[in-house]
DNA sequence: CGGATAGTTGAGTTATCTCAAATGCAGTGG
DNA sequence: CCACTGCATTTGAGATAACTCAACTATCCG
């Protein structure tokens, strides 16, 4: 009685909205959470087993805590989450917002790697997968190891630009920048209609994310809503005037 | 006649002071410009032709203009250079100082990349290969790939951590931790004694990877200097007071 | 209804910037 | 060797974007 549109993968349904998406899902390891064989090109052509399993965090529940580490890699299948460092004084930087079909934690498949935040921003699945199998599926699979270095590459140039705008631009082009890129990867996932797309963060996570106070967080966004350049309603925002937000984000 | 110290690869001298931490220089690559069959582990067994060129920047020059697009991957022999995204109105990003053995444009691997500024800071070596015969080296030696791996997650950690100092931190510890980080490196590689280390960057550099203005880059110098915890001579710098400049660092 | 969390607003403070002028320093041509 | 030019650095004065603090309001949830 289930309602599937869209054609999946053999035993392979797509469940979540970030499935299409998903650097993994097309391997075929999210079909049960193990599988003996995967993809089509396995040059030994033997079995194997890959484990991973899938987990649900309410909006605001920590996925990892800053003091733990690590030894898995993780999926967003859906919702949002983000991925930050924090200062022993509480203040912090959230590097990503992470939408359904990201990867994360891709940086410590190597070096352990300790105090990182994972927020659940809103509620959301995500899918856990031993950092040792990931690694095979890597070397193994010339295909999955592609995608993968795509979105590595994607990840550091977009780290490069917030760095970029943390050191060189202001308040209002630091947010208006934020909005513009998340209604960019919105639209890339076909998550936006009509401009308006979920957008779970409260201010203070604008605030973490831009290397801004609450406080001035607050006053920049009262000035964006008083000129109807966005909209805030129901945990989701509307972009009213595109040209302008552009305008507002400068060059 | 050559005083060569440590045992090199079978036909690859160590050539330059990178050549030991270089992720590409145990392929043997650097031996020729060009080899018939590298590494130990082709599985194909059969011959293949790798090309490589070896290029020469002086200080101040540029290596790559931010208008045009690389086909190529880099690797500093020798030498320092930086990484940057300029601005419209001059004012730019430094995004990491590369010192011999670093890799520069892996983010290029696959999207095409343009806005990338690359200026040689010191008199700079450097080798070219071009981005599909990486990819090639990439997918076909496990090793030369795990190594490749640590190396960018090593980067996108660092991007982390200078986005976290740009967003959260101010000017002098900024600056302390630019200077802390080249130590730690240049440790690393062996090429810092009694706390001295080569330092080619003008404040104007220092300025721009901090995200400051080189007036204030300036005056937060001159209290390091004051302070007995840091000396600049000779394009080079001396730590002169390591426990100070990691309380100026801060948490 | 009450208590907690999130957002708003104003007043005063501060780190950093901008502007401008002065100094130092390296390279060039005479 | 010297004067000259161009860049890097220094220093001071004043401007400003963003911060801190504090009080108030709104919203959510049991």
């Amino acid at each position: 009685m289930q309602d599937r549109s869209s054609a999946a993968a053999p035993g392979s349904p797509e469940k979540y909205p970030g499935c299409a998406f998903c650097i993994i899902f097309h391997t075929g390891i999210c079909a049960s959470g193990k599988v003996d064989k995967i993809g089509s090109a396995n040059p030994a052509g033997g079995a194997r087993v890959i484990q991973s399993s899938v987990h649900k965090a309410l909006a605001g529940q920590m996925i990892l805590h800053p003091r733990e580490s690590s030894d898995d890699v993780m999926f967003i299948c859906s919702g949002q989450a983000m991925s930050s460092i924090g200062l022993a004084d509480g203040r912090r930087q959230i590097f990503e917002v992470l939408l359904p079909g990201d990867l994360v934690l891709w940086t410590a498949l190597f070096e352990p790697m300790t105090g990182r935040l994972l927020e659940a921003l809103d509620d959301t699945v995500y899918r856990k997968l031993k950092r040792s199998e990931f690694k095979m599926l890597l070397s193994e699979y010339p295909d999955f190891f592609a995608t993968f270095m795509r979105f590595s590459a994607f990840q550091k140039n977009q780290c490069d630009q917030l760095a970029l705008s943390l050191g060189r631009r202001n308040a209002a082009q630091r947010i208006a920048r934020l909005i513009l890129e998340l209604a960019k990867r919105f639209a890339e996932r076909g998550l936006i209609s009509d401009g308006t797309f979920r957008f779970p963060l409260r201010q203070r996570h604008i605030a973490d994310a831009t290397g801004l106070t609450p406080v001035h967080t607050s006053k920049v966004l009262r000035h964006l809503r008083q000129d109807h350049i966005v909209e805030f309603k129901d945990r989701s925002l509307r972009i009213l005037d595109m040209a302008r937000l552009r305008q507002v984000a400068g060059p």
